[in-house]
DNA sequence: TCTTGAATTAACAAAAATGTTAAACTGAAA
DNA sequence: TTTCAGTTTAACATTTTTGTTAATTCAAGA
């Protein structure tokens, strides 16, 4: 076997990602992928036969990500609220190395119901098992009158709202992914240290 | 003058706006907005010249709508709570009669320099003027012992956020702006409820 | 009713974007 | 060294999308 093979194959697709990330599959062009991959655009449909095909393995792949988000630590024994501060941080910091991730699925699934589909088809099953986990902490330490009552589901859309939109913001106001400046830096860790006395606060009793 | 001309121009825009506010601006075929309008595709370009001139008429007239949004009830002689839970209650409701705009402008803005710098230069003086009158009653209130100590931005994206991506996600699970279900219409209460307390609770002492 | 100018249409043109093909190349194994 | 399979390229083909033009319709005012 050759090893220019798996390596074109890998630059077209890392061309992919990074154009599909920022422009979503009907702003991206197939030219510029094979362009910004440095190959003739021919190779791309050799290795991915059609845009939409290339597109999926990108989509699906930032998709399987996105899920990694909630890899909650839930099996620790550290006290509930140390959990839920951890769960958030670590959320945050996640986006942080992905940030484009969010609004490219996002993106895609608000206009396209066949991805709407594929994502929820992935992400229930998921979620499911999360969120029961979650509701059994949350009984339990309601019990204890350690947090007052919340929906489990509340709870991590409350996380992922506020994470989420700190990011996008990032990307609007400070340009981020492109640049890095201070001020960035400061508005980004204001923002998670907010995240995490909202959550919290909220589950005082 | 003839009265067709001004309601087949008007056709053709509101046929646009639906088009541009589901698929975005890459997207949306022009011939497609065309036919939604019931219009031979020429005279879309006879009214609008190009695409791009049809498409920033909607993003400039919903740019608008969104800011908006954050027409606060400040000049109220309410107490602050009561209007930071009215300004959280109608900015909820403004985005569902509104659902598709707060995507539409992201999905736009984080993929189109121009069109970030565009909503910057028109957010920036407004917000500002926004977030200092806010500032004062907040430090007011801090003053006062009522609320604890929070930078006005925050406040405000801890309100956006939980209000946006509470749409967002109806549209996703629910397909919300298409179907109108009882289950939609339970989580969505349920989200109004959950931010107005999100926000008041982080708000405490 | 005749003229005028805007509105509309069909037909065409150009550009952009996706996809295909056949021939040339490459490197390893027979 | 020849052969063979996978890789790469240039050149071409198709489809989609945007934009244009010239001829036609239409409604209102002279």
């Amino acid at each position: 076997m050759e090893l220019k093979n798996a390596n074109t194959e890998q630059l077209i697709l890392d061309a992919a990602e990074k154009i599909f990330l920022d422009k979503g599959f009907s702003g991206a062009k197939t030219t510029d992928i094979a362009n910004a991959a440095g190959v003739n655009h021919a190779l791309l449909h050799y290795y991915f036969h059609t845009k939409e095909n290339l597109f999926n393995k990108v989509f699906e792949n930032k998709a399987d990500l996105l899920l990694m988000t909630f890899k909650t630590s839930f099996d620790t024994d550290l006290p509930f609220l140390e959990k839920i501060r951890i769960t958030i941080e670590s959320h945050f910091d996640f986006i942080g190395v992905n940030p484009k991730i969010p609004m490219f699925i996002l993106r895609e699934v608000v206009s396209n119901k066949e991805k709407r589909d594929f994502i929820i088809e992935k992400i229930f099953p998921r979620a499911y098992s999360v969120l029961e986990q979650l509701r059994k902490s949350i009984d339990e330490e309601v019990g204890k009158g350690t947090i007052s009552p919340v929906e489990p589901i509340d709870l991590m859309m409350n996380i992922a709202s506020l994470n989420v939109l700190s990011y996008v913001a990032a990307q609007v106001y400070f340009n981020f992914g492109n640049e890095n400046t201070d001020e960035l830096n400061k508005f980004l860790s204001q923002r998670k240290k907010n995240n995490v006395e909202v959550i919290l606060k909220s589950l005082k009793p």
